[in-house]
RNA sequence: GGGCGAAUAGCUCAGUUGGUUAGAGCACCUCGUUUACACCGAGGGGGUCAGGGGUUCAAGUCCCUUUUCGCCCACCA
């Protein structure tokens, strides 16, 4: 990596891409060069994600960039600690999804999959793969993730399209899927099944018709539907058994309308009385409650529909009329037959297709089948025994609600695009499950004796079927490669929630099924990204922030400090490009921290930590009783901020984690303590100087180790640029992460601290009085107790708050001037002799209302420890505390009140 | 019909075993061209932590309840 020399603003765009190639070139983001360079250690525990695969023909959107953000930042934290860590990139063939968009391509130029056949078709779509597979991966690489891309997988691949062949074929075996006639849900539009998970209901508005159901014998009897088209497909009309209005009808023959065909008034006690008129008609074919029904009565189910939704020959006159508008002219037909009684506006839950929006037809038809429960009971232990963690933990809770009323789960699709039904049939409808047709006509010609022509089954699976088996089948599942080995169960499985039934609990199911194992150790669910309003992006609604153009406008690091620190673990997020914007400065400030550093270290050495490494390259630490103040301070605090990023991260913490390093990068490190370091590094002696160096090189580079998992490319490249680290092989993405011991300072802390306040009290005052910025003014400091650590600083004092350093007088006992404001900070008075600017009168009032402030303060406090609950009950540190503090305000009160006093006169 | 989440400064959000005077970014006001940074610095204004009740010495934080918003699950025609 060849240094760059460093501009005055940091340039993302400029840095990322080609910082992005060199990691991968060095083969940082494989676990086998991370073990040959001795970066980590084989004996440790891997760490191993599987990258929830984005659609092959996506874009990149704002959820994989949070997707990305968060499991680049675990695996480089668990890189630096030292573990063999692989992140498994790939993609997905989402079945439905790309096959729909690669028809509406085909629509354009006006032609349609059926006119091209099946062959071409997938043809067509697989050159579609080729060419948006590439897109997408390179926007994932321009966030920076360091996934191991030699080990990049896609779903219909050969090695993942066997892992499903055997995952089905041990399940039908089994006899844990199997094919049966039932009912489904049905997207007309994309002409095939559907599972429950994919119809989404919407509220909406609609009709609720009520008309009369005529009797063979005379009469008749009033029924309700939201869909009276299928009143053509009703075989029974439905009474509850113990409803006294219908008792004498239950068991005579009503006509349907207009087909005038009979069928049964039955006693069902699923019927609610109260509800509508309590009578309901029963159409079998198309509705799964009166599926059930049907199933009960021996009713017979009749189909009315055709695939496209359009009606068929058991419609009689309406046959080929869509659905609606045999509505429309049913109701109508009906209306003249004075069968109508009525039509409300009602709201009601309206089913669609997940990926074309149409609304889905429940219908009766023949399908494979998974049967789940059985797979369902130990996903359900696994996370109850503690195998597997969820966090944040209240989605246990959805995760066990839905695996216990789980459903059996309709696995076969009528597409073309993905991985067809290893299912080859008979000329007697004999089924043979195999991997391939050879094997298939091997089983048929013992069966039958003879050879045979086999037809293997048209249709595809659900495209989560092979999703369920990402984390083992990228590994190599069902061959038992040493990859399986040694990364399989995966470390944490890292996506939004919105997917846990369609992928997480699969896989947790299918992992336990076919490894014996728990896939993952926790699963980590963030938020969902949504936009300024708090809707969810989309290309229809226009709001969609393309993730793309933020990192081309402010870099891909100031997009994931966003992201990740935007919100808390498994809550929705609305990004701000404000926010971005913010985050984009944090980057320019280290950036600037760093080159005023570097400034300074120009024509000096910085001797390197002795027990250094080639890829843990210290600095070394001047002697102790070289630091100053300022440096103890800082050290003590990077030492805490170490622990408290650790500690954060360590319990899924991360946007906390981040949020501190920024206060602690930005406030401490760069408002104070650069600051405080320029006294010594413009006035020191040469000692002073070198040792001030030194430190500020140190925290800056251990800074930025922590900061790494964040902010990877201003790091990295901030890193490469400081002296004697960096090189052609030498990295901070595979430097170690800081343990620091031994720099915490109370001491430090409690005089910095002290400084800090003195500073600040001056400062207001000077903006109170209006004091020129650059006016340097004369001060008095009664500083009791702080008295020799206040004079060892004076230098300090002096530049921070802008005092004439020729007229500062710091003593533990000082008398009173004259004609000076007076400021009051815990333990030190400090005295502005501000000539011309101080009214008498005007600093009485300010004085008398300061010692209002403290009074009613202290008045808690003691009203507190007057109290024999809080005093027998509080632990003894909190106690101790706001003991401290009130003697603080008595003192302070009384610093006041003296002073006070003698301006009375 | 069940379940979950949110409600904190004008806006977007932090605040995780209950314990200083509730914080940040943006926006706003005042000042500032000191050789890291105007993608900046200094100072400042701004909050009865949705309402009510309870537990506790102590509640933004725990419990109950109400309201509003959002999400998920569920076969009421």
């Amino acid at each position: 990596m060849t240094n760059i020399t460093m501009p005055k603003a940091y340039n993302p765009t400029e840095v990322e891409e080609e910082l992005y190639t060199w990691w991968e070139q060095q083969g940082f983001f494989r676990p086998e060069q991370q073990i040959e360079l001795g970066l980590a250690d084989p004996k440790a525990e891997s760490f191993v994600i599987s990258m929830p695969p984005p659609n092959v023909t996506g874009a990149l959107h704002l959820g994989h960039a949070i997707t990305s953000s968060v499991e680049d930042l675990l695996i480089r934290y668990n890189r630096m600690l030292g573990r063999p860590t692989l992140w498994v990139p790939g993609t997905d063939h989402a079945g439905i999804a790309t096959q729909n968009v690669v028809e509406r391509m085909l629509d354009k130029q006006g032609i349609t999959r059926q006119q091209l056949g099946r062959a071409r078709f997938i043809e067509e779509v697989w050159s579609w793969k080729a060419e948006y597979h590439g897109r997408i991966t390179a926007q994932q690489k321009r966030m920076g993730i360091s996934s191991d891309w030699s080990r990049e997988r896609f779903t219909l691949d050969e090695g993942l399209s066997s892992a499903v062949r055997e995952a089905f074929i041990t399940l039908y075996n089994e006899g844990l899927i199997y094919r049966g006639k039932r009912m489904v849900n049905w997207c007309p539009r994309c002409q095939s099944a559907i599972s429950d998970l994919e119809v989404e209901y919407e509220e909406e508005n609609g009709k609720f018709y009520t008309f009369r159901y005529p009797l063979k014998d005379g009469g008749y009897l009033e029924v309700s539907t939201t869909r009276p088209e299928t009143i053509l497909g009703d075989t029974a009309v439905a009474v509850h058994p113990d409803d006294a209005r219908y008792q004498h009808l239950i068991g005579k023959t009503a006509l349907v309308p207009i087909l005038n065909r009979e069928i049964p008034v039955i006693a069902d006690s699923y019927v609610e009385m109260d509800f509508g008129t309590g009578a309901l008609k029963v159409t079998p074919a198309h509705d799964p409650n009166d599926y059930e029904i049907g199933l009960r009565h021996q009713l017979p189910m009749i189909n009315i529909m055709n695939g496209d939704a359009s009606l068929n020959a058991n419609a009689g006159p309406y046959a080929g009329f869509d659905r609606f508008e045999a509505r429309k002219k049913l109701w109508a037909d009906m209306r003249e037959a004075e069968l109508v009684v009525r039509e409300e506006e009602r709201m009601h839950q309206v089913g669609h297709c997940q990926r074309c929006h149409t609304i889905v037809e429940p219908l009766l038809s023949e399908q494979w089948w998974e049967k789940m429960q059985p797979l369902a009971e130990p996903a359900l232990e696994a996370v109850r025994n503690g195998s597997i963690q969820i966090v944040p933990e209240r989605f246990e809770k959805t995760y066990y609600q839905w695996l216990e009323n789980i459903r059996d789960w309709c696995i076969s699709r009528q597409l073309w695009w993905g991985h067809r039904i290893p299912i080859w049939y008979g000329p007697d409808g004999q089924t043979f499950a195999a991997r391939n047709e050879q094997e298939a006509l091997q089983q048929a010609s013992a069966h039958y004796g003879e050879s045979v022509v086999l037809e293997q089954d048209p249709d595809v699976l659900d495209t989560w079927f092979s999703s369920g088996l990402w984390p083992f089948s990228t590994l190599g599942w069902p061959e038992q490669t040493t990859d399986l080995a040694q990364y399989y169960p995966t470390t944490v499985l890292e996506t939004g929630y919105d997917i846990i039934f369609f992928w997480v609990a699969r896989m947790i199911m299918m992992g336990l099924k076919f490894t014996g194992q728990a896939p993952f150790k926790t699963v980590y669910l963030h938020g969902l990204v949504r936009d300024e309003l708090g809707r969810k992006m989309s290309k229809s609604l226009g709001n969609a922030l393309d993730p793309l153009d933020l990192i081309a406008e402010y870099g891909s690091d100031a997009l994931r400090f966003s992201l990740l620190t935007g919100g808390t673990p498994g809550n929705d997020m609305k990004l701000s490009t404000t926010r971005v914007e913010a985050n984009r400065n944090f980057a320019n400030k280290i950036w600037n921290a760093t080159r005023f550093v570097l400034m300074n270290l120009e024509g000096h050495q910085l001797p390197l930590a002795a027990d250094s490494k080639p890829y843990d390259m210290r600095y070394q630490l001047p002697e102790p009783a070289q630091l100053s103040l300022a440096d103890r301070w800082i050290l003590s605090r990077l030492e805490n901020i170490q622990n408290e990023v650790t500690r954060l991260i360590n319990g899924w913490q991360l946007g906390e984690a981040g949020r501190q390093l920024y206060e602690f990068l930005w406030n401490e490190y760069c408002d104070w303590y650069i600051e405080a370091a320029k006294v010594r590094l413009n006035d020191g002696r040469p000692t002073e100087a070198q040792a001030t160096r030194q430190v500020a090189a140190f925290v800056l580079e251990q800074s930025l180790r922590l900061l790494h998992p964040f902010m990877p490319c201003v790091t990295e490249t901030i890193w490469q640029n400081l002296p004697s680290l960096g090189g052609d092989n030498r990295a901070l993405i595979v430097s170690r992460w800081p343990q620091l011991t031994g720099h915490a300072d109370a001491g430090a802390d409690d005089a910095f601290g002290r400084i800090q306040e003195i500073v600040r009290t001056i400062r207001n005052a000077r903006s109170e009085y209006n004091v020129e910025a650059a006016r340097r003014i004369a001060t008095q400091i009664n500083a009791g107790d702080y008295a020799q650590v206040l004079q060892d600083n004076v230098a300090l004092l002096t530049r921070l708050a802008q005092l004439d350093g020729n007229a500062v007088v710091i003593a533990p006992d000082l008398p009173a001037p004259e004609k000076a404001v007076t400021l009051v900070t815990s333990g030190v008075t400090i005295y502005l002799p501000l000539a011309g600017l101080v009214d008498l009168d005007a600093e009485r009032k300010r004085l008398q209302k300061e010692i209002e402030t403290i009074d009613k303060q202290a008045q808690r406090i003691e009203g507190l420890l007057g109290n024999p609950g809080f005093t027998n009950k509080a632990p003894a540190d909190v106690i101790e505390r706001e003991r401290a503090k009130v003697s603080e305000l008595q003192e302070k009160r009384g610093q006041l009140a003296e002073r006070l006093s003698a301006l009375a006169v």
